[in-house]
RNA sequence: GCCCUCGUAGCUCAGUGGACAGAGCAUCCGGCUUCGACCCGGACGGUCGCAGGUUCGACUCCUGCCGAGGGCUCCA
């Protein structure tokens, strides 16, 4: 799903990840290497990823690890006595944080922590801060094309495109994140059938006639000819189909715009004719002998790579297929990236194959363009479903889900679910201000820290440099509930990555806010009963909780406001 | 018929080969003299679609079947 370059092997990408961090997040290197170091005593070849995790289950320990379960066999002994052993090596060891370690069920290593691993990650995430929390290097040295919305400029942006164009820009962000560098890009079929059936609805429709059978019949298409300026002669189709091509090119720009989508490069169809990119394409694919003629039609051979048929490039009448300069495009750019991340939608998926045939056929490696596919979306309006067609003129627009949710939350509930799954968006739900709403309930966590912050400043009380405020008070469940979260947040960033998975984001950022809710109701940060060492340590526990949130938040471009009195958030 | 995705609690969905499968909502209890109750806690709730296989161990990997959606144009 998500193949890796050699140098990307998850133990390294690990390794670099709590490399990033001083202090706790270091731990499970630590524990990982003092494991290697005893099963080596011990005789055994370690695997190369000794399995480490914290259980879901604390009674399980802070950290578990599989090593004598998986190293049994060749120590020819059962699971539960190698641990025994194993364990006495590691007690030897001395391993900072760990208070003891001990062996369970079926054979499991289980370590126990004193708070102070957690009260390190605090002081991590505070000087990493909100730009650095989360962020890894496992992508480092990679340049990845993420392209994602291409859509014909023919008409507005539905409520289907919101999927792929919120997922797009928010696995971008993820990327960065993880330190690819990465160029967001769209694809603009701006020639073709497609424009020219479009000039014609625009044509008949100004002209006060019904658009041809094949046309297309949105109610879009009466409004913006109506637009069309007086002194454009309706009998010239090529200028009513580029003063149409800027009419949807702005339409969507405006929505993407308030949506806070931006790419770097818009990439046009047209320019690939005009520079000979789809002759010169072709002729390096006929210099491979991937494609042949027939039938008076030029045909790719897809068939070898997966392929149910071969396509057509260039049909019996001369003109090329939707492919064709398709496959110039992405010929381009591979040229310019070592990786190519295509979003597409569901009615696409078939194209995959054809695609990859294509990057064979140019010398390119398949494996470097990946195709990420957004299943379909149901959206609900006042609770009925509304069907997403663009042809029966039946559609909801982008601009409308904007608009009735607000940006933030569009976006957070299109990244609520994998990308795999169908969804149903419900715009009632999305929109509305309560708890059963995860967006409100995940910012308003970060509102209420800038909400105790201001209250702190009022009441006069002035944070300690981190260094001179003793975190050892912090001992609370609910507290180190917090820390626990935080810690797993660059983990779970850099799993998300690769992954293609911004979901897991959102999991996680619900996690950490349901966390930090927890501990407010518990743990006062001021007032009667509570100490001013008990005072700064909260403090920074909300300042830490509060880095966490916002960079969780700005990875999915969801912003993470001061206040939710009003709805300015929704903007 | 072939290909892709999905099938997990009443509903919407998470789940990186590990120990007793999780969250939110819904339902039912309980909790505000302090920093935002737009909150917190508890209870209830499961043949992980079905059947085989691989493995010390499978919701997870493999095969087959059933069901849902999508795709199988010299359309885009």
């Amino acid at each position: 799903m998500a193949p890796q370059t050699g140098s990307n092997a998850p133990a390294e990408a690990a390794d670099t990840l709590v490399g990033q961090f001083v202090g706790g997040l270091m731990i499970r290197e630590q524990l990982t290497e003092a494991l290697r170091v005893a099963a080596e005593a011990q005789g055994l070849d370690a695997p190369a990823e000794i399995g480490l995790e914290q259980p879901a289950n604390r009674d399980h320990g802070d950290w578990s690890s599989n090593l004598a379960m998986a190293t049994a066999k060749q120590a020819g002994t059962n699971p539960r006595e190698l641990a025994g052993q194993l364990i006495e090596r590691l007690e030897a060891a001395g391993i900072p944080h760990v208070d003891s370690i001990e062996v369970a069920g079926p054979g499991f290593i289980n370590f126990r922590l004193a708070d102070t691993w957690l009260h390190d990650v605090l002081t991590a995430v505070v000087d990493a801060g909100e730009a650095g929390y989360g962020r890894n290097d496992s992508g480092a040295g990679t340049t990845v094309n993420v392209e994602f919305v291409s859509a014909n400029p023919t008409g507005p942006l539905h409520a289907g495109h919101g999927r792929g164009a919120i997922y797009g820009d928010a696995l971008a962000s993820l990327l960065e994140h993880n330190g690819y560098d990465v160029v967001r890009e769209t694809y603009i079929n701006d020639r073709g059938v497609q424009m020219e059936t479009y000039a014609r609805s625009l044509q008949a429709r100004a002209k006060g006639e019904e658009p041809p059978e094949d046309g297309y019949h949105g109610q879009y298409i009466i409004d913006w000819a109506a637009e069309i300026p007086a002194d454009l002669d309706l009998d010239d189709l090529v200028a009513i189909r580029e003063w149409g091509y800027a009419r949807a090119k702005q339409d969507q720009t405006e929505v993407l715009d308030a949506l806070g989508i931006e790419f770097d490069i818009w990439f046009s169809e047209r320019s690939l004719l005009e520079e000979g990119k789809i002759e010169s394409s072709m002729q390096e694919l006929k210099e491979r002998d991937m494609i042949f003629e027939q039938d008076d039609a030029v045909w790719l051979r897809s068939t070898e790579f997966g392929d149910s048929k071969d396509r057509v490039m260039v049909k019996s009448d001369g003109d090329y297929t939707y492919l064709t300069p398709d496959i110039a495009y992405h010929s381009v750019k591979m040229g310019r990236s070592d990786r190519l991340i295509n979003v597409w939608g569901a009615d696409h998926h078939g194209y995959v194959p054809r695609m990859k045939a294509a990057m064979f056929g140019l010398g390119h490696d398949p494996d470097a363009l990946e195709v990420e596919i957004t299943q379909m979306v149901t959206l609900l309006r006042s609770g009925d479903e509304v069907k997403l067609s663009k042809r029966s003129g039946d559609i909801v627009e982008l601009r409308e889900v904007v608009e009735t949710v607000g940006a933030d939350a569009t976006r957070f509930t299109y990244l609520l679910q994998s990308v795999d799954s169908q969804q149903t968006f419900d715009m009632e739900a999305a929109a509305s201000q309560a708890m059963d709403n995860p967006v409100f309930y995940t910012q308003y966590a970060h509102a209420r820290i800038k909400s105790i912050m201001a209250k702190a400043a009022e009441a006069g009380v002035e944070r300690q440099p981190l260094a001179d405020v003793d975190l050892s008070v912090l001992t609370n469940d609910r507290e180190l509930d917090v820390l626990r979260q935080l810690f797993a947040g660059p983990g779970m960033i850099e799993l998300a990555g690769r992954e293609r998975a911004p979901h897991r984001v959102v999991q996680w950022i619900r996690d950490l806010a349901s966390a930090f809710h927890g501990f407010y109701h518990d743990c006062y940060v001021m007032g009667d009963g509570v100490s001013p060492e008990q005072t700064q340590a909260r403090l920074w526990l909300s300042e830490a909780a509060r880095i966490g949130l916002a960079s969780g938040l700005g990875l999915l471009g969801v912003s993470a406001p001061d206040s939710m009195w009003t709805d300015e958030v929704d903007a």
